[in-house]
DNA sequence: AATAACAAGTTGCATATACAACTTTTTGTA
DNA sequence: TACAAAAAGTTGTATATGCAACTTGTTATT
């Protein structure tokens, strides 16, 4: 008998997230496998396509990672051929990095769009009230 | 001008829930620092304090994790003098492995029951709907 | 018991992440 | 302007994690 938590147990609150975080990654990841990259890198991608010239350290704020952390998930983006090589005056996308932001924001916009609703309206909204708990406001 | 999500934004559900578990493991890793442990150790080790012998396939499918990051976390834990050496018959506590989970579940349990309070039901309960809705049935 | 199929576990390789310590850059102020 | 303080970025080291391929162990069927 494996003690599962039920709903009305005292479940973990970091376990359970990093749980879901695992579960939820690996299907955004199946998604953007197509275009060889992960949804962190998608992310930081098309967050930058959206702001160019923007700051490793405003990214790590944004994101809550750690600046270290930041610095070589930008790194592997210009290794890739993606970012252009001024990355201590904001971060800018190459041409080739711009139409794969693009590529990926279409594959993002219909999947996170699927998953929210195969969630339903209600698990959503639990996620978003539990986020505003949590997160600094911006 | 920083888009950060509002409530009403088409946010990314993996995003979000990636930060949010950064954000919390932080917290859990700070109370758990004490001990030398992280969360995800401390984590295994209550786990398998709760159940002797389990299986890391158990644990893997429990907790949502691939299998080989299974077997490593498993291994860190028995280079530090917290398991036996019968991994492949089940997974069994050293005595010191056993103190140390005792520990950690004192922190824990302080430490989870403080987050819940400062989230709030209506946070927590969000939270659980949420899980209620992606996590496989156990 | 023999063996084929499946389950469990491991290893190679890669990314994502944190903390500490360090270097470089920017900024505020004397 | 010069310089001290703060912010930004990097690197060393370690853990957490996934996928693919492999090895080892278990089980069912003949």
């Amino acid at each position: 008998m494996i003690p599962e938590q039920t709903p009305t147990d005292n479940y973990c609150i970091a376990g359970r997230l990093r749980m879901l975080a695992r579960v939820v990654t690996g299907r955004y990841n199946d998604a953007f496998a197509s275009e060889g990259v992960t949804l962190a890198q998608a992310g930081l991608l098309m967050r930058i396509f959206a702001q160019p010239g923007i700051r490793q350290a405003q990214l790590a704020k944004l994101l809550q990672i750690e600046k270290s952390a930041m610095s070589r998930d930008v790194q592997l983006l210009q290794r890739n051929g993606w970012l252009t090589d001024n990355r201590r005056n904001g971060l800018f996308l190459t041409e080739e990095g711009r139409l794969l932001a693009k590529r990926c924001h279409k594959i993002w916009k219909v999947l996170n769009q699927a998953v929210r609703v195969e969630l339903g309206e209600d698990a959503v909204n639990g996620l978003t009230i539990f986020s505003e708990k949590l997160l600094p406001k911006q």
